[in-house]
DNA sequence: CTGTTAGCGCATTCAA
DNA sequence: TTGAATGCGCTAACAG
C-alpha cells in the first residue's frame, strides 16, 4: 500500500503538492499535475481514510443506534429506517456505524468524545429520552427518527402521529362509521412514554371525541397472534364496532383474520385502515387502506439531518413531522350495521387446528 | 478533550507510561498508576480512537455488506443477520459498518485497500461472486453468511439447504404425502445462481426422487399476494397435490391462505411446513411446522468467523453448514386424498374486495 | 520500573 | 505555483 510520500517521491515533488492536488486546495501547474496523478495510478494509491480523519479531526463517521433486540420486536418500519439511512449516509459520502446498547446506556458519550463517531441518529426515542438530554447537555451533534416532549433545537424527523389518526379516524368517520376499534401499542410501551404509542393514543381519543364517535382502544404485543386475539375479543365484546385502525404493521395479518372469522367481508360488513407502509398494505388477498407510513423518507431525512448539520449546511436544527397521505385501497368503505354474529363460520378454522 | 500528554504531565510521568499504563503492556509501580488513574479521572480522560488506530494500524471496524435495497426485498431473516452480527461485532469489541453497494461493485476494495476496514462479511452471496473472487485474491479478511460454489479457504456459515429440504420432505413422506409443491424462489434467482433458491431446488427434487415421491416447483417474488397466486394455482393444477414447504418466509402467508380458500383444512387436508425462522411461524391462527432457520445464530457466527480471523484466534478458514432443526407445529399431519375441489367457500372474499 | 524518541499517513501553516 | 516543517494523539521500539 503506496503512501502519499511514495506517490511525491515518484513524481518528483514535495509532499504536501501531493496532498493539495487531492484536496484541490491550491492552484496546481497542469503539469505537475500529471505527473502527480500519474504516480498515484502507477502506485495504486489509495489516500488512508484514517490518517486523513486524524489530521483532519473529522472521522466521516456516524452512528445509529439500533434499539436493543431484546424490548421491542423490530418492526418491518424499523428496518426501513436502518436500511434507508445507510444509504443515505452513503451517498453523502459518510459512514454509518451500527450500534447497538441498551436505551440507558450512556457509553455512547465515550465514543463521541473519542472523536471517533462525528454524530448520532436515535431511534426509538421516547417522550423523555436520557440520552437525548445527555447529548444535548453535552452539544453533541445528533439528530432524531422520533420525537420527545420538549424538542427544542433538535432536529428531527418523525410521523404526524396527531394527523395521522385524525385523518384515520375522519375517513372512518366520513364512511359513517360511528364505533371504531384502535388495536395499539403494548399497554407498557404507553407507560414508558413510548412517542408513537402515546401520541396515536391521545390522538385517537380526542379526534373520536371530536367527532362524537365512541372509540375503544386495546394495546398488545406486536405479533399477528395478539393482534388477532385482540381483535377477536374486540368483536365479541363491542357488537356495535364497525371499523378498525391498526398502527403496527405486525398486528394487520391478525386482526383481518380476526374480523373474517367473526364472518364479517371486509369493506362490507366492515373497515380497516393501518397506519403503515405501503408494503406491509398488501395481504394475500386483501389490499389494506393505509396512511402511509414513510418510513424510507424518515430514515433518509434523519441522515440528511445529521450529516448537515456536521458540514455546517445547516445551523437552525430542523423539525419534520410528516403527514402520511391517505391511500384507499380495499379494506374501507360505508359503515353497515352488523347483524348479531360474534363468531361465525371461519371460526372453525382455529379450533380443528390441532 | 483531554490527550494522553495532559495526563501524563498531571501525573507526572512520561507519554509512555501512560500508554501503557492504559494497555498493560509493561509493568507499572502501584503508585504511579494510581496517580495516572486519578489525572485521567480528574480530566475526564477518553483514548482517541483513531489515533489508537492509526499507530496500531487496526481499525477495529469491519463491514457489512447489505443487499441492494432494490433487488430482492429484504426478509426478515436478512434483517435478523444484520442486528445479530451488530451485536455479536460489538461485543467482540469491534465496530461494524453498515455498507449498502451493489453486488458487482468492487470499490468496497478500495476502502479495505484504505485500511479503514479490517474485514467484511458478505450476505446474499451467489454461487459465482465476483467479490468473493475479488477479496480471495488479494487476501482480504472476510466472511459469508451464504456459500459459493467453490468454498475454498473461506470461513462461512450458511443453512444446510440440502438437508433442510431433504428433512422437509422426509418429514411429509413419512405422513404418507405423495405429491408434494414446493412454493420458492423467483425463478430469474435460481439463474442467476443464487445459492439458496439453487441448492433447495435441486435438493428438493433429488429428495422427492429419491423417495419415489412426485414433487412440483413452482417460484415468485417474495411477497405475499404472489404465494398466494402461485399456491392458489397449483392447488386448482394438481388435485393430487397434499402438502407445500415453502422456503420464504414472505410466502408463507399467502400459502397458508390460499389452502385455505380452496376449502382445504390444515393439517387435516393439506399440510405445510416452511423453512424459515421460528419466528415467523406464529400466523395469527396457525403455528406452522419448521425447519428452524437460524437466522440469529448465523449473524453471530459470521461476525465471530471475521472478527476470530482478524485477531489471528482462528488461522483456518472454517466453514459452519447449519443442519435445521425439526419443529413439528400445527400445519404437518397425516395425508388424505384430497376431495375434488379447486376453490371453495372461501374464495367468495377475494371477489368481495372490490 | 520509567523516560525519550520515532513514526503511523495525512493536512496545513509558513516560507520561498 | 511549490517545498519544508509541524502536528493530529497514540503505540512501540529503544534506552536507561
Amino acid at each position: 500500500m503506496a503512501t502519499m510520500s511514495d506517490v511525491a517521491k515518484r513524481a518528483g515533488v514535495a509532499l504536501s503538492t501531493v496532498s493539495h492536488a487531492l484536496s484541490g486546495k491550491r492552484p496546481i501547474s497542469e503539469e505537475t499535475k500529471r505527473r502527480i496523478f500519474q504516480a498515484m495510478a502507477d502506485l495504486d494509491y489509495q489516500p488512508h481514510a484514517l490518517a486523513r480523519s486524524l489530521a483532519t479531526r473529522h472521522s466521516r463517521i456516524v452512528a445509529l443506534l439500533l434499539p436493543p433486540s431484546n424490548s421491542t420486536t423490530l418492526l418491518e418500519s424499523q428496518f426501513t429506517f436502518v436500511a434507508s439511512a445507510a444509504e443515505t449516509v452513503r451517498q453523502m459520502g459518510y459512514n454509518l456505524l451500527l450500534w447497538t446498547a441498551p436505551a440507558h446506556d450512556l457509553e455512547i458519550l465515550q465514543m463521541l468524545q473519542q472523536g471517533f463517531v462525528e454524530g448520532l441518529i436515535l431511534m426509538e426515542v421516547s417522550l423523555h429520552d436520557v440520552r437525548v438530554e445527555a447529548l444535548k447537555v453535552r452539544g453533541y451533534p445528533f439528530s432524531l427518527i422520533g420525537r420527545c416532549e420538549d424538542n427544542d433545537g433538535i432536529s428531527l424527523v418523525d410521523l404526524d402521529f396527531e394527523d395521522a389518526l385524525q385523518q384515520a379516524v375522519a375517513h372512518l368517520a366520513g364512511l359513517g362509521h360511528q364505533t371504531i376499534g384502535l388495536v395499539s401499542h403494548f399497554p407498557a410501551l404507553v407507560d414508558s412514554g413510548y412517542g408513537p404509542a402515546v401520541r396515536s393514543l391521545r390522538s385517537f381519543q380526542s379526534a373520536v371525541k371530536t367527532l362524537g364517535l365512541s372509540g375503544i382502544v386495546r394495546g398488545c404485543q406486536a405479533t399477528p397472534q395478539d393482534g388477532y386475539e385482540v381483535a377477536r375479543a374486540l368483536l365479541v365484546e363491542q357488537p356495535a364496532l364497525t371499523a378498525f385502525i391498526v398502527v403496527l404493521d405486525a398486528h394487520l395479518s391478525g386482526v383481518v383474520q380476526a374480523v373474517w372469522e367473526a364472518g364479517l367481508h371486509i369493506p362490507e360488513d366492515f373497515s380497516i385502515i393501518g397506519v403503515i407502509a405501503p408494503r406491509s398494505a398488501h395481504l394475500p388477498t386483501l389490499a389494506v387502506t393505509t396512511l402511509d407510513f414513510p418510513a424510507a423518507d424518515m430514515g433518509r431525512i434523519g441522515a440528511e439531518l445529521l450529516i448537515k448539520q456536521l458540514t455546517g449546511e445547516a445551523i437552525q436544527p430542523q423539525q419534520f413531522v410528516l403527514r402520511p397521505a391517505l391511500t384507499v385501497r380495499q379494506s374501507t368503505g360505508p359503515a353497515h350495521k352488523r347483524e348479531g354474529i360474534g363468531s361465525a363460520k371461519g371460526g372453525d378454522r382455529r379450533e380443528s387446528a390441532t
